[in-house]
DNA sequence: CGCAGTCTGTCATCGGGCCGACAATCTCGT
DNA sequence: ACGAGATTGTCGGCCCGATGACAGACTGCG
């Protein structure tokens, strides 16, 4: 059951105009529009702060937001019915979330949860959608967008199928290093607590197999294991192993 | 192996102006489309007949066209090193695919074959981002299309991480038939050549799994069974099935 | 019409990963 | 600093689906 935290939702500690501008800035999506689009944005955004663990549209889960991480990291997941929950990705700042919402009735809708304490610039649907169509030009961004999404989630799907475990297990690492990697001494620190039950709910795998197989790789020299924390010791391996891939 | 078939590419038997006119109105990406956009399309478009078992993009991988089935099938597929093959999806007519084209660089490259005979309307992205760019308003459709197609593989994903392995395959019958199938007397026929092999390359099971489990499914009397062609005699039981997701 | 090639039906065996269980270890709030 | 709760490490038994093999059925081409 999710802990049922406080979530402290409306003005964050001092969200004004310009830190939302500041933080669209530095999307990619957003990184190219003009001036005058990204201030039409930041008036129509709304900072929000979420505890981690913290649901992200708890109160409604029919509200029509897209949202921008501004800190933190959010985990898009989908729950079942037997109990056992099936994570999409683990996303980091200045990720644009929950894009399908731009559609009036999506085909399935995922659940996205604080990860960690959390900061959203949220952005309501319909405002976004008149500023697209007042400059239309701009859901240019938007569908090239999506093609790559796609293009992310047919891999994903693809690795699925007709990857091997330890495969999808070094992709998924280096992955997660990517996005909330930090660079250190002793190699890559993958920047987050990552409970070995949580990368099975990614892999679709037990805790138990996520266990031994980490144990494998650790012994093989690819990361170091401390309780939590993965640190990769040898991306490149990794990275060899992950692209076995077809 | 897939059989060199001699693939005549070019000029159909009679692929006027207007025929390709025709195709491109009854999809609904484009159904809604100004006249004066579609004349546009149907200027740049290039119809291609291919036989069954025809890669579709054999003579150039690289080649930058999305196209639209104006007849036939094509399955959407990726092989693997080991021998394997994971099949995305068996496409009908009137679908638009490859759309992951726009970009410069997708991610994955799925191979496309056609399933059966198969007329095909090419459109290069070179002219259609051209025809988008003028009118950009367009570029909208696409992006929500994008983003149903993106529901579409996130439920995908979704089901092959939590669903049974009978919800996989209710699922995907009834999917099929939507597409392709045919009603009538005894139920809704699944209008293909389905070799049970292929089911398994969709489901990611072997082929011997595949036919337990058909076997199963004609027991219970949800499906009959003739050789190649199944007919689906209680749709509502099947769904019910399917339904179970989550 | 007959034959080559494809597809189905079925079995015995094998193995990877699941399940349930339990002790040890670590973290965090108070 | 301490105790509750979360996380890890590990084991044995079990089951589903993979594998390999083979006979029989069906189709389509010549």
């Amino acid at each position: 059951m999710a802990s049922q935290s406080r979530e402290r939702e409306g003005e964050g500690t001092a969200p004004a105009h310009g830190d939302r501008l500041a933080v669209l800035r530095r999307c990619p999506l957003f990184a190219a529009w003009p001036e005058a689009r990204l201030a039409d944005l930041a008036r129509i955004a709304r900072t929000a702060d979420y505890p981690r663990g913290a649901e992200i549209f708890a109160r409604d889960p029919e509200q029509r937001d897209i949202f921008v991480i501004a800190a933190g990291g959010v985990e898009v997941s989908r729950g079942s019915a037997a109990g056992r929950k099936f994570v999409l990705s683990l996303s980091g700042p200045f990720e644009v979330l929950a894009l399908v919402r731009l559609l009036d009735n999506p085909p399935i809708r995922f659940a996205y949860r604080a990860h960690m304490d959390t900061t959203l610039v949220h952005l309501p649907v319909a405002g976004l959608r008149a500023i697209l169509d007042a400059d239309p030009i701009l859901w240019r961004d938007i569908a090239l967008l999506m093609c790559a999404r796609q293009g992310d989630s047919l891999r994903l799907l693809n690795d699925q199928q007709l990857g091997s475990l330890d495969q999808r297990m070094a992709w998924t690492l280096a992955d997660l290093a990517r996005i909330h990697g930090i660079a250190g001494e002793q190699g890559i620190d993958v920047g987050l607590r990552l409970p070995q039950e949580q990368l099975g709910a990614m892999l679709g795998v037990t805790r138990q197999s996520v266990n031994k197989l980490l144990r494998g790789f650790e012994e093989a020299g690819l990361i170091a294991i401390d309780y939590n924390r993965i640190t990769i010791r040898d991306p490149a391996a990794l990275d060899r192993l992950a692209a076995q891939r077809d």
